[in-house]
DNA sequence: CGCAGTGTTGAAGCATATCAACTTGGGTGG
DNA sequence: CCACCCAAGTTGATATGCTTCAACACTGCG
């Protein structure tokens, strides 16, 4: 049931029995929401952490004049909360993108984590600090690529990051946002994205159909985006 | 001589004299550098992790056509590249924008810290937490705020982690950047920063000149930057 | 004194937002 | 099964934001 996380960790080191057993055994519970609806609802304070097992969800932020910024997008196999464990109070709400199966972690039981498998610690901690290296290539791509680079680093993170967990087929994936999500997530208008899109597609380096990516040559679409996969960290080591 | 980092570490709880004393014996080795020499190198395999004891550094990205991406600013008290600890290779180098003096740890030793001392364990992985916080109130910054609204709320982020490591004094602290490092940080061109500082300064809520920023008048700023500290995570608790 | 880095300015052109309208497609009730 | 409806996608026009280029002013320092 908790494959993908598996499958996660196992991309950037080994993962003994004892400590997939450990996982398995902390579930407490499963949960669904169906789309639009709040995973984590921001000025909580959560008393477990969020696996995401099926479905896409984003992390949010809402300002006062009602606009939204997406800060980062999960798929199955994240923890889209484990942060709440030692952070305490959500300062930001996580809404399903599509409908979402997920399985709890109470915070007591991560802590027993920490207090008695430090390597599987280490490897917690890890995924956290992947999703710090992704907002900084989304900050570099906000700040500094043109929307068209931009937004092709993103399908590219995506392919990689779906790929660890056995989420594409070919050169293709699952990619159920709106082009109006898709405009929160690079902080821009959705005419201008759409627009972006379609100067992108001349490019013919990848389709965007019913919810459905289909990348057309991988090579040219990663050099086009300056996309190097170094900050997710897909490689075996002793960590 | 590691005060800094034991006054960010108290901010959130309470610190052990055992924890203390571990963390003061691991220091191996203190190191400066002078200004625009890098701290960490893009690229690198670090076998020790960073933290700045005194100086502003940044961590920055540059892309093929030259242009910079400051991803992150850090000041006395920060772990400039703890998460090169599980994270082995670094996917960004990290400068120092003014002479530095640092403390080196070696990840043997962080290790060892999450082999025999959890609680120290989470208090460190909070810090790359919040770390991660700070990334998406920046990714919140670059996407959907004004210029003039995110550069406030940086001069607001800064006063306020600056001020945990008791390095403000009155309204006022240091603020070393030139306009084109700022430049760098909020992703937008020098010529186009300076008009939205000038624009900002006719709001009276700060002054910054020679290398000092002066605040007015901390309600008005802290309201006019839409600036929530919940984010930083400034409350002593069990963690 | 002169030089180099930093800050400031104005003009011109490109990028992006906003507004408003229209099209398309899938889903639902009559 | 069709008609309708609503959400999503697309389009063009206009206004504002932002970049680029080029020039000049200021300051600290050799």
């Amino acid at each position: 049931m908790i494959e993908s996380l598996l499958l996660k960790l196992e991309s950037h080191d080994v993962v003994s029995e004892d400590e997939k057993s450990v996982l398995r055994s902390l579930i407490t519970q499963q949960k669904h929401f169906s789309v639009d609806e709040d995973l984590v609802t921001e000025g909580s304070r959560p008393s477990y952490s969020t696996l995401l097992l099926e479905g896409f969800a984003a992390r949010y932020k809402v300002l006062e004049d009602g606009s939204r910024q997406i800060t980062s997008l999960q798929v199955s196999g994240d923890f889209v909360d484990l942060h709440a464990f030692p952070l305490k109070i959500m300062d930001h709400g996580i809404v399903a993108l599509t409908p979402c199966r997920v399985a709890l972690f109470d915070h007591k039981d991560i802590n027993l984590i920490t207090e008695k498998f430090p390597h599987l610690t280490r490897l917690l901690w890890l995924q956290t600090l992947i999703d710090g290296a992704i907002h900084r290539e989304w900050i570099v791509g906000m700040g500094r690529r043109s929307k068209k680079t931009h937004l092709s680093h993103l399908i590219c993170e995506l392919y990689v990051r779906l790929q660890v967990v056995g989420q594409t087929s070919g050169g293709s994936f699952n990619f159920p946002l709106t082009q109006s999500e898709l405009a929160d997530v690079m902080g821009i208008s959705i005419v201008h994205l759409n627009k972006s899109l379609q100067m992108l597609r001349q490019e013919n380096l990848f389709t965007w159909a019913s919810k459905a990516v289909n990348i057309l040559d991988w090579e040219r679409l990663a050099e086009y985006a300056d996309f190097n996969p170094l900050y997710l960290n897909l490689s075996i080591e002793a960590r």
